[in-house]
DNA sequence: CGTTTATTTGAGACAACTCAAGTTGCGTGG
DNA sequence: CCACGCAACTTGAGTTGTCTCAAATAAACG
């Protein structure tokens, strides 16, 4: 079965609760095991990370938390997409990043958030308190390096990020962005050539530090160059070839 | 005593060899003790880390390591000022930060440098080999935390200059990159308004996104307007106010 | 003192921005 | 089922700020 397929099912099952009662199964199942912070814990310490793991559903437009707000939860995304942005002191939005399934949302050892989070489309995650969180990293401690690597993980993305919006070429930029993004995914599918989410133009915008307008051109050029195709699912990358090229020239 | 004048003095006992022979003191007096990874680690532990450290000086121009290269040392600058930098596909460069008094330089848990660091002018730091600090760091796992609290700030430093870069104003940019530097060289000392490095344009530059030449209009402008003052030993904001409202606007 | 490296200045091109107006898609309520 | 309002997307025309290219000057270095 492929991954995606996997996904789906979980997600349904997850809809259902099947795997409420028997936690640590559901953790040992996991779709995004193999890819998230999850997946460097032992499987010795699995049920009882398991048994502090609630599941949650956040609809498209809601809000999983802000900017500034206390850290009470940390999460693991399962299935969906978010973006991940702060407010600047002039009012511009700059969107630091997309959360996808396998990623990790929250820093427990800082106590406010870095940055908000809101759905783009129907997310599932899985939620663990902050506290009961702490004293599990604490009672053990090799899983701190874990944490560790998974944030210098982050550094090294935010770099590229940094890397991308200091192009000064926008037709580069959504070139580079459609291939990290695709990049990103790869990682639960090798297979897939299709970005299963529709990220609005304007957050793609706020991504790239670009204004709609522009990004918008961009992707109509690149449409009408059969470069890729726009469905109402997400987008498809039809010539990765010439997007490597765009990418790098 | 003003912490500049404690930063001269140590240099000046650095360099005659006083510390050596009692490592312990030097680090348990260290300039630097209170603002880096260093002041984290409790006074128990202290002699043993200082055991382990090896001093180390740098002439202006030389690299201290390279990116991609085997992560042998980890290193606490004590006095003066590197450029981090990375090289991209396309052949430009970013820098993705400046290393001043206090900054940990090199990851433990990576086995290859991120990013390159070369001296902008006489750099004295603190060597501990990778492998007897990560012993160090592995027998006392609570000092995982205060690596991954380094790390966590880092990476909010690089949004910070993601913030920066996405601006499409070079005024603004400039101007808010001479307040942010200021912010971090306050953290040894508080009234600080000269900033005490000569950074070439083409580092400011590429550490902004923007050409050297309009690095250097902006330069020239801010010095005709009077809101800095270019010596040969760094950059002195005269207008804090003006800055502020450049950076802000 | 000649050679390299860094800074300074000007003129012109161009890509992305701003502003303005329209279109499309979608959910809600009559 | 249609009308309405809102949000997202699309397209055009004109402006502008930064880049590019080119060349001169000033500093740093052996």
């Amino acid at each position: 079965m492929a991954p995606s397929q996997r996904v789906e099912q979980m997600n349904k099952e997850l809809r259902k609760g099947h795997f409420l009662a028997e936690k640590d199964r559901f953790c040992a199942y996991c779709v995004v095991r193999g890819t998230s912070f999850c997946g460097m814990v032992p499987n010795e310490d699995m049920a009882q990370l398991s048994s502090q793991s609630r599941p949650l559903t956040l609809d498209r437009r809601r809000t999983l938390f802000h900017q500034g707000d206390e850290t009470q939860s940390i999460y693991v995304v399962t299935s969906g997409t978010l973006r991940l942005y702060q407010m600047l002191a002039d009012g511009r939005r700059q969107v630091v990043g997309f959360a996808i399934p396998g990623d990790l949302l929250g820093f427990p050892l800082a106590d406010h958030n870095d940055y908000s989070a809101d759905a783009l489309d129907s997310v599932y995650l899985c939620q663990f308190p902050r506290q009961e969180f702490m004293q599990f990293l604490n009672q053990r401690a090799h899983l701190l390096g874990a944490l560790l690597t998974v944030t210098h993980d982050e550094l090294n993305r935010t770099r590229e990020q940094l890397a991308l919006i200091s192009q000064k070429n926008a037709e580069r930029k959504m070139a580079q962005f459609l291939l990290s993004f695709r990049g990103r995914q790869m990682r639960m599918d090798e297979e897939i050539s299709v970005l299963p989410v529709r990220i609005p133009q304007a957050d793609i915008a706020d991504f790239l530090g670009l204004t709609i307008e522009t990004v918008n051109r961009m992707l109509a050029r690149f449409t009408r160059e059969k470069i890729i195709a726009i469905t109402d699912t997400g987008v498809e990358l039809l010539n990765l070839i010439r997007l490597h090229m765009l990418a790098e020239a």
